[in-house]
RNA sequence: GGAGAGAUGGCCGAGUGGUUGAAGGCGCACGCUUGGAAAGCGUGUGUGCGUGCAAACGUACCGCAGGUUCGAAUCCUGUUCUCUCCGCCA
């Protein structure tokens, strides 16, 4: 949610940004409901002060028949006013939480994803002396992959995930903890980047998977509720990404600046109904109900924000290339970054079963947008206090970086090359 | 799932209808005191919203949401969470 204040500063700059991200909201409208909720909360306060007046006037001894009567009369007047208030604020809310943060001035202006801007493309495509195959043909002759028998089970865009594909799978997880909880790793990437930040390395975490409508809510991340799975006889969802249930844990919460950075990795199964995408990305495991998925979630002071994006995406490349994979890093335009999203950049690693790049990855920079809402802040040293700004982006969805892993390390027989930084654990192993 | 107890400020904790944003203590900040410190003494110490250039003032907030009342931290209803016991269970 964006501060009133500066909507009522910067009305057309906010409603311009608005229409650039696809978002059809009536800023004019907003502005109107927010002075005329305000002349009622003048009235409402006036007639409130009137009566603490009224109660005070009786001076802890018993009140006179005149002063009940006068209160009963300022009791009903309020009751009214105050519903009218009560309308008036929730109109002013649920149009306020419609109006999308503003994009970052360096964020492309385009009007769908392909607009996005491709920034640098890094490592080159692998050349095959023999027909490559796509990554559900190789799993599926290797006994990795079984989704008939998963269809029969629980349906489409599901999947028994079995064998070397699993330890492979545990690999990736215990490599990325590895690195991004070693304060070494995270200085050498943030100098290799050019970056002056925290070196703080991450916590590794496990969350629930599940989450409240409240704080899905506050997250602004319960839209599009199409995508979500409901959970029955429980105001739960299954959470979409861990960066649900990661950005929402300190809601409510003061920090000390001196706890931040506070960064985390979160280690979670995603699950997304995928409503509207029927007959998309059908073959393997590139887009399923549910997936796992490393995710880094931070919060930091408004000055350290940028910069902790930044990191962010330092932090994929890094992870891309030492797996020795192909990718491009893309600005994502107006139109592709989020809601809540400042700024929005991809990485899309190389599928040669595909013949071309695709989302791998996603860093999100949402400044003070989620926090405002789930008031969450920090003490500053100078004994201000500010909301926080969040940052989150994949570490690795392990599904496609699976996928990624062998397509592009695939050999004539249907074997996959081990990336050397998995191979220590893969008990050695070179090839699967 | 059943029975019971509870949720108050950064922390502990008092408070069952009347000037309670809330006693007392701890912590913290500033000042006095001291060679310096401790102790002691004094003062101050929540957040949101609104009005205002500001000082300030008003208003709301005692888990959350409603209700009763002239008046609610206090009474009633619902709900969330925590704890104890029973049941079930990896």
């Amino acid at each position: 949610m964006l501060d009133i204040r500066y909507i009522r500063d910067n009305a057309d700059a906010v409603q311009l940004n608005a229409q650039n991200k696809g978002y059809d909201v009536d800023i004019k409208k907003l502005l109107d409901l927010d002075s005329e909720r305000r002349q009622k909360l003048i009235e409402v306060d006036e007639f409130r002060a009137k009566r603490n007046e009224n109660i005070s006037s009786a001076n802890g001894s018993r009140p006179t028949e005149d002063s009940i009567a006068q209160g009963k009369v300022i009791k009903e007047k309020l009751g009214e006013i105050e519903l009218q208030l009560k309308t008036l604020n929730s109109d002013y809310m649920s149009l306020l939480k419609q109006v999308p943060n503003m994009s970052s001035p360096d964020v492309p202006v385009g009007k769908s994803e392909d607009e996005n801007v491709v920034v640098k493309t890094i490592g080159s495509i692998p050349k095959f002396d023999f027909v490559a195959l796509n990554h559900s043909e190789i799993a599926t002759k290797r006994g990795w992959l079984d989704k008939e028998r998963a269809a029969k089970v629980t349906g489409s865009r599901f999947a028994y995930v079995m064998g070397d594909l699993v330890k492979l799978q545990f690999a990736v997880i215990q490599f990325v903890i590895n690195t991004l909880s070693d304060e070494d790793k995270i200085t050498e990437i943030a100098n290799n980047a050019g970056l002056k930040v925290s070196s703080r390395p991450f916590i590794p975490v496990l969350p629930p998977l599940m989450i409240r409508t409240e704080m899905y809510d506050a997250m602004d991340r319960l839209e599009p509720k199409d995508d979500r799975y409901k959970l029955e006889g429980d105001d739960l969802w299954l959470q979409g990404s861990a960066e649900h249930v990661l950005g929402s844990m300190h809601s409510g919460e003061i920090f000390d600046e001196a706890d931040l950075p506070l960064r985390y990795l979160g280690y979670a199964t995603s699950f997304r109904r995928e409503a509207g995408t029927y007959g998309k990305d059908m073959e393997g495991i590139l887009r399923m109900h549910q997936f796992d998925k490393l995710e880094m979630e931070s919060f930091t002071t408004a000055d350290d924000g940028p910069n902790e994006h930044l990191l962010f995406v330092a932090i994929q490349e890094y992870l891309l290339s030492q797996l020795g994979l192909p990718y491009q890093v893309v600005k994502k335009c107006t139109a592709d970054i989020g809601k809540p999203n400042s700024i929005g950049v991809d990485m899309e690693a190389w599928l040669p079963g595909q013949n071309k790049y695709r989302e791998t990855h996603t860093a999100d920079y949402m400044t003070d947008y989620q926090a405002r809402r789930l008031q969450t802040k920090v003490r500053r040293a100078s004994g201000d206090l500010e909301l926080i700004h969040t940052n989150d982006a994949t570490a690795f969805a392990l599904g496609r970086i699976m996928i990624a892993i062998i397509e592009n390390g695939q050999t004539s027989e249907g074997k996959v090359n081990v990336p050397s930084v998995l191979q220590p654990y893969l008990s050695g192993r070179t090839i699967l």
